[in-house]
DNA sequence: CCACTCCAGATTGCATGCAAAAATTCCATG
DNA sequence: CATGGAATTTTTGCATGCAATCTGGAGTGG
């Protein structure tokens, strides 16, 4: 068996891609709020690229759903309508509950022991009431479950819906009782992921999604009315 | 209620756009074999347009999984293998299950109806022994399906993966026998569909999904041995 | 006061140019 | 004859230029 990713690590990326890159966190963040027209001109001089890999990075992010192309016109964040929301929450909810029924058979020990270990520094971040650094953990469990189903497609998948439930996040401001029940959550999850109780962990998987679907249309709904 | 749709069918389509439609087909029809190599220039010359539109296709499409970009190296046309389409397959399992039961509850009178005419036309195609009409409207027959579900999101994510399968299936010729088969376990669909069954649907779309798989990955191994 | 037209500036879509990287050819050498 | 490597050609990555389109506003007529 060969190793195809060691022999070419030093490989400077293409430009289009570090933009991609760059505009979907600035998008995720929310520091280009849905809606915003992207300049061209204007986001040349911010990267420090030229327009045709920025144009490139638009045409990519359109493909993802995250920014919305208008022919003539330019692009713009893509909007995030409660809506759209759900069903992405739905499609979502089918993904995990196929990525956890597989983890389940396949994630080797070593998966097991990395998300072990991230729900312990999740957990620390509770503690510290360090927020970003909670969802930082948050997502990087739910990926790597995603991928503990040795099903790449499926992680892939998983990921590009996973952009705009981010976004959401980070628009709405977790209160303490959500916070502190979503651990609990995630500490039954982890049992029932170890114990490889499939049927378990995709109940689990479920409460937990439409708990997080409930609260971030909550604070969705406050910060519309705000 | 409005028609956002219809005030402007006067548009030009970008260049980067029509593109990707006819790359897309080209690659699924197997005209541009996996592995092939990209070359901008001779693609330039033969869809008529210059290397940035066609450079910006290339990127969308790597998104949706159909072509590789090999950084300094150009692009060529993604790999299918049989690995990779399990998964594919195990993904739109998922998807699809979540159509049906949705499509039961939310498919207006009107989507069924489109969906029974589509059906007999490909009933048609088949007593006629027109295999890519048959393709054709049965491919039309599973995207409205995933439509009726009400949920976009869900149709979106359904067709992106649907692209690598659809190649599978040009590259696999279909059996009579399996021919036949689909076309009753077509005529089962369809009445769960019609009755709103939605159990009873999940289930026959799932053997109807696992017996393409077999009959796929069967036509592929023999011709990997041809 | 409103609506409508037309013009100037700004912005996008696409083609092309240029430099860097890769592929290929060709020749020299063991 | 195989092999290594340097020069040449090809190809890619990115920047820029130009034409078409859009936007905003001033001016005119109703």
């Amino acid at each position: 068996m060969s190793t195809p990713q060691e022999v070419a690590p030093i490989s400077r990326r293409p430009l289009h891609e570090e933009a991609v890159d760059r505009l979907r966190d600035l998008i995720i963040q929310g520091r280009l709020a849905p809606g915003a027209r992207l300049n061209e001109r204007v986001l040349c001089q911010q990267l420090g690229i030229s327009r045709t890999p920025l144009r490139e990075a638009f045409k990519v992010l359109a493909t993802e759903g995250l920014v919305e192309l208008l022919p003539n016109r330019g692009a713009i964040v893509a909007g995030l309508d409660p809506t759209r929301l759900e069903q992405t929450f739905a499609v979502m909810g089918a993904l995990e509950a196929l990525a956890g029924e597989l983890a389940c058979g396949n994630a080797t020990v070593q998966q097991l022991d990395d998300i072990r270990a991230l729900h312990y520094e999740m957990l620390a971040a509770h503690a510290r009431g360090d927020l970003a650094g909670y969802f930082r953990h948050n997502q990087a469990i739910h990926l790597k479950l995603a991928e503990a189903s040795g099903n790449p497609v499926l992680a892939h998948a998983y990921r590009q819906l996973n952009a705009n439930v981010r976004r959401a996040r980070y628009m709405a401001n977790l209160s303490r009782e959500r916070w502190d029940a979503a651990v609990r959550e995630h500490e039954a999850i982890l049992s029932a992921l170890l114990a490889r109780d499939a049927p378990r962990l995709k109940r689990l998987l479920a409460e937990h999604l439409s708990s997080k679907l409930a609260s971030v249309l909550g604070a969705l709904a406050e910060r519309a009315v705000a």
